[in-house]
DNA sequence: CGCTAATATTAGCGTAATCTAATATTAAAT
DNA sequence: ATTTAATATTAGATTACGCTAATATTAGCG
């Protein structure tokens, strides 16, 4: 499954905004989600599901609750997709800051 | 509509990797994604306008022929979404490339 | 042990997205 | 002026996706 096709749903999108802040249990995302686009508790669920399977998150159990976290591995891929169009709106990059990016990039496939 | 809705469909994508690469006529789009997922021209077409509308690719006349080339704007939008996971990435982030960092994002806002 | 709270799962429905087939448009060529 | 080549458009069919509603699971509490 392409990352784009995960993120290519708002509510998904929602979520991993929220992750992004840092972990937050299921029923904080079921908050936050419902606020914003008003769909059940199961609806959520169904979305993190998803976004588990694909390897957007991850969960650990605290007793009753589960913690979500982001993973940040497939948005990666997008960053990684997205070189190909830099050339774009970095024209004329400077060499310093050239280097600074493939070296990025290289360390990025080494890990 | 958000740039993630426009770029979770794997033709459009394809599209979009091609022009990266340059310039193309719709012709050459057809072909190429016709290779790849065995769409008609028809559904090739829909996809191209799909993108024009939503200000991925612009086009220019070329007698009966369509050039189409790749617009960064909305793809930057991806970029600037991704800054909010860059940190998980990138913990340890050097001074010097974090200035490098900001000054692409305040320029990405300013232009 | 029974109850409640937190979360996940399944089945089925409705809608939106994308495809095909057919047709329209436009420019050049003969 | 026809005809051909390149591309776009429209209408309709099909599929895929995300939602609700109902139900299941699991952990802790009294």
């Amino acid at each position: 499954m392409h990352a784009f096709d995960i993120l290519g749903d708002p509510v998904r999108r929602c979520i991993l905004e929220l992750l992004a802040t840092g972990e937050h249990s299921s029923g904080d995302v079921v908050a936050v989600v419902q606020r914003e686009f008003g769909i059940t508790q199961s609806a959520v669920s169904q979305q993190l599901r998803i976004l588990r399977d694909a390897g957007f998150a991850s969960v650990r159990a605290d007793g009753t609750r589960r913690i979500y976290a982001a993973e940040p591995a497939r948005l990666r891929e997008v960053d990684d997709w997205l070189d190909r169009f830099r050339a774009f709106w970095l024209p004329r990059l400077d060499a310093l800051a050239t280097e600074v990016a493939r070296g990025k990039r290289k360390r990025r496939h080494r890990e």
